[in-house]
Parts: structure tokens; C-alpha cells; sequence
DNA sequence: TTGTATTTCAAACGTTCGTTTTAATCAATC
DNA sequence: GATTGATTAAAACGAACGTTTGAAATACAA
């Protein structure tokens, strides 16, 4: 077997099972079967599953939080090289639409979009604690980007509007194929970007409102 | 031991064990531990852990979506009786006010919360399930309400917003002990009423953004 | 008090879990 | 081609899981 393809297949298959069942819910031994290797290699290779989940989260939270801090980082210097605010919709769609564009690159892609929502809901420590510990640097990036675009609103208030976004994005990006939505509600096709859109609105004009 | 004492006591535990651990995090050795009753108690009492979990959602969620429909129509009739559409803020208030106000009743009721969020981003589709049959009604009532209150809004529009709102309450709800909040960005006290307060400027602001 | 139904209890059931062990296999260097 | 180190393989480990059993204890009506 290729180098490096046994650890590559393991963890194409956890993120796909960790992101179908959650973390307790998914064992070593799905992981291992529908990866076809050996069921010592999770251990061989991470050493334990909590390692596993952990390098699962890492694999793909760095490129996308990446992404996502070069394109805040365009606008807030676009704006301050023309000696202006960000705008704010600008502003929640750098941070939102790489999230996005990343769910559409694969189909491991909308797992992992999957396991990271269900991770910050998860009561595995493991999980949400890597997580957060990644994501931090960006939402302060955002959270400053936005008192900039926002010199009207109290920080605080910005701070809390963060998380509300947060709730609304990572329960849309969880529950978009599991809600049982009336099929009158379900736009017609290119559904997930007609929904970003709609989200990118509400949350705009949310962080908007005056106090 | 009193009538009803032990199944009360196991639903206690329960409550308590789900909201912190989750479903397959806690065992029932641990709950008939905490409860101090008998492991076999919980099987004869309920049948399975799945009954169990099941029993544990109905004895709260039931009263909680009474008192949020009765709420809901007490705006919704105060407003057809004086011929004018519904107040966006009120209604969304209706909904969302009986949640901090039981979530306040006790410790047990915070628990039921952290076990409802959590329940809706669970793998496990017994718990999601009952929750979502359940307030799938007032749910619909909260809709109808807000369409009454928001003509010009394309009630599809208003569907998503919905969802987007349920996400960012959801996830304040669960989150709030848990997150990495710097120290100067928490409200001094009543903190979760100043919360409730910004979160429900935030929704009512998106829900009647323009389209 | 006796008889009956309900509830509690300790013990064990078979299964599955994450992990470890030991040997076989592979790849690359001398 | 032999040697060495890295990887894979099969098997077993002890622990914990949800559930079941059958006897003991309790409650309550006759």
C-alpha cells in the first residue's frame, strides 16, 4: 500500500463516520472496516481515538481557517487603504462564504462541515476544545473587523451578535439535509446557495440593529 | 420508596447525565447511581435506554410547548381583535421568553435545555426525533404568526429566518456556560436576561430585514 | 394475617468497546 | 540476497455496555 494512503484512508473514513454518528457513537472498528485496513491501525498510526479525532479536525480546519483570515484580512485593508469602514455584509460573507465554497469542494468536505457543527454541540471535550482553540484567532479577526465597520455598536454587543451568527450558520450548515422541511420551503435547486444568501441578509441586518 | 419516587428520581438523574454527557456518553450504570436506585430499574420501569431518553424529553417539552402556544395565540388573537397585524418583537418574544423563564425555574430545567439543544445536533435520531414531532407544531403556529406579522415577506423567507433563529437560540442556550468568553465582554449580572434581550434585537431585526 | 401483585435487588448474560500483543509481511539498504 | 526497520495482520485482552433473570422484599386488598 502507498505511503501515507493507510493514514489517508483512515481518516477520509472517521471524518465521514464521525460526521454520520458523532464521535461515541462511531468505533474504531466501522472506522477500520470501511477504511478495509487493519483494525490496530487507528493505534498504530495515531495512537488513540481521541488522537484520531483530533487530527481528524486539524486536517481540514487549517487550510479553511486560512482561507477565511486572508480574506478578512482583503477587506479590512481594502478599506482602510480608502480610508473607510468594511462593509459589513462584505465583512460576515468573508468569513461565511469560505465556509461555503469549502462544504461544496467534496463530498468529505460536507462531512467534516458536519462533524465540526455537531462538535461544537458535542459533549466530547476533545473535539469542541481543538475546535475552538483553532477558530479563536479568526473570530477575534472578525469580531475586530466588525467593531470597524460597526464604531456605532458596543463591542460587547458585537461580541454576542458573533454568536448568534455562529448558532444560525453551524445549525443551517448541520441540519440542511435533516430538517423536515415542507416542500413548498425548499428552494428549488442551487437550494445552498440561495440559503447562504438568505442567511447572509439576516445576519447583516441583524449585526446592524441599532441597540 | 414512594409511588413514582423511583421512576422520578431515575428521570432526574437522567435529565441531569444526558444534558452533561449526551446519549452515548452516559450509561445507565451512572444514572441508577445518581439516582440511587437499582440498574435493573430503569428497564423495568421504561423498558430501554431509548424509553427512557424519550420520557425524559416528553415530561418537559410537553408543559414548555403549552405554555409557548398559548403565549403565541394570546398575541396572535390580541392582534386580529384589533385588526392589525401581529408585532414581530412580541411574537418572537412569545416563543422565546418561555424558554428563559424555564430555563430559569430550576436546575433541572437547565439541564432539559442543554439536553434539547444538544438533542438536535445529536446523531442519535430517537432523541431528535421526539423533540422535533413535538415542537414541529408550534413551530408552525410561530410561522403562520410571523407571516400574519410580515405580509410583505415571501413566507418561504420567513421559514429559513426561522431556522436561522432557532440555530442562534439553540446554540446561546447550550453554549453559554461553555464558551471562551473574554471577561470584559460578559454583562456584569442578569446576564442571561441581557442575553435574551440582544439575541431577540438581533432576530427580530433579520426577520424583518427586506428580501 | 394471609395471599397476591408490584417493586427492588444482586448477579449474570452475551456483546461490543478501545487497546495491546505477537507474529507475518513488506520495502529499502547494504 | 541478507538484514533491518516500518507496516500490516490476526487474535486476544480486560473493561464497560444494555439487558435479562429469578429470588427477595415490599405494598396492599381480602
Amino acid at each position: 500500500m502507498e505511503p501515507k494512503e493507510t493514514k489517508n484512508r483512515i481518516l477520509d473514513a472517521a471524518e465521514h463516520l464521525f460526521a454520520e454518528k458523532g464521535y461515541h457513537g462511531t468505533s474504531l472498528r466501522m472506522i477500520t472496516t470501511e477504511a478495509t485496513v487493519n483494525l490496530a491501525a487507528v493505534n498504530y498510526h495515531f495512537g488513540s481515538k481521541e488522537s484520531l479525532i483530533e487530527a481528524v479536525i486539524e486536517r481540514r480546519l487549517l487550510p479553511l481557517n486560512q482561507l477565511r483570515t486572508k480574506q478578512l484580512k482583503a477587506v479590512r485593508d481594502e478599506a482602510r487603504r480608502n480610508d473607510r469602514a468594511p462593509d459589513v455584509r462584505q465583512t460576515l460573507a468573508a468569513f461565511i462564504e469560505p465556509t461555503l465554497s469549502f462544504r461544496n469542494s467534496g463530498p468529505g468536505a460536507q462531512d467534516f462541515i458536519a462533524l465540526v457543527a455537531r462538535a461544537l454541540a458535542d459533549p466530547n471535550d476533545t473535539a469542541r476544545s481543538v475546535f475552538i482553540n483553532r477558530i479563536k484567532p479568526v473570530l477575534d479577526l472578525l469580531h475586530q473587523c466588525l467593531a470597524e465597520a460597526l464604531p456605532q455598536i458596543d463591542p460587547q454587543t458585537i461580541f454576542w451578535r458573533l454568536h448568534f451568527m455562529i448558532g444560525s450558520l453551524t445549525h443551517i450548515m448541520h441540519n440542511l439535509d435533516k430538517l423536515p422541511i415542507p416542500t413548498e420551503m425548499m428552494p428549488t435547486d442551487n437550494s445552498f446557495q440561495e440559503i447562504t444568501e438568505m442567511l447572509l441578509t439576516f445576519i447583516t441586518t441583524g449585526m446592524e440593529a441599532p441597540q
